[in-house]
DNA sequence: GTCGATGCAAAATGTTTGCAAGACC
DNA sequence: GGTCTTGCAAACATTTTGCATCGAC
């Protein structure tokens, strides 16, 4: 993991900076986040306008990705790092269930893709509604 | 489609104005849009916190959707006054094909969703790649 | 006439830019 | 040491809030 961000930049003619590093940790094994919860969390390792640099290079360099929700949006490392998966996020509490990419939709998107002669780079699959908990309210 | 629109308001005692006529004919028939582009065209028929407040309550009421778009997002008018579907986002010239829903597609989300006992209010599917124009570049 | 919706101003929040100083290779 | 990255300050953009006024029902 640590290995495979090092060589990502590596290949990419980018330099591994304290920054960086401080940033990727933030994202390693946490839950997709905000980026002012992540400079709330920064430990005055790095400025604000460096997160906004860097997340937008993890994102180019597709390092990391960005989810959407609702109005906003959070940060999580991407497929490399994880696993291919999509997100059903809870509009009363705001959690993030994973669920598992099946080859089902990856056929049923690369289908469509073709029909329209589309050639993708990235896909995401929001579901919102009420898990489990907030249902019974 | 006018009508559905009237009665989704008075649905939910909320009040036909000026302001969200003016800002629902905005939506109608057109490609989705950014807030400040509408706010461009406003004609000076609202206000940048009248349409904030009535874009938050078009979502609230179903009437609109935020589609999320890289970085940026856009509203269009919900499924209600379209038909549902998805969207194709080419990341260079930025034109938005619409995929039509296919019901077994729709089947299989409902599955997932009962699998994890969540309930649904929407989903979204977004592609990003090259269209057929920008791919020969 | 009542009550909620609006416009305005101003604050809060989120994002980008220019540039001098610093750090990685 | 050269060059890319960083931090800072400040600009810019986006979104929210309080409050007095206005307008739909």
């Amino acid at each position: 993991m640590q290995l495979e961000f090092e060589r990502v930049l590596k290949n990419n003619n980018q330099k591994l900076t304290g920054q960086r590093q401080a940033i990727f940790n933030l994202l390693k094994n946490s839950d997709p986040q905000s980026l002012s919860n992540m400079l709330k969390n920064s430990n005055n390792l790095f400025d604000r306008t460096s997160l906004y640099r860097t997340i937008d290079l993890f994102i180019k360099l597709g390092i990391a990705e960005r989810i959407n929700i609702g109005w906003k949006y959070k940060i999580e490392l991407s497929d490399k790092f994880t696993h291919h998966h999509h997100h059903l996020t809870c509009i009363n509490c705001h959690k993030i269930i994973d669920i598992p990419e099946e080859s089902y939709f990856e056929d049923y998107i690369n289908n469509l893709a073709k029909k329209n002669n589309f050639a993708i780079t990235r896909h995401q699959i929001e579901i919102e509604g009420h898990c489990q908990n907030c249902k019974k309210v």
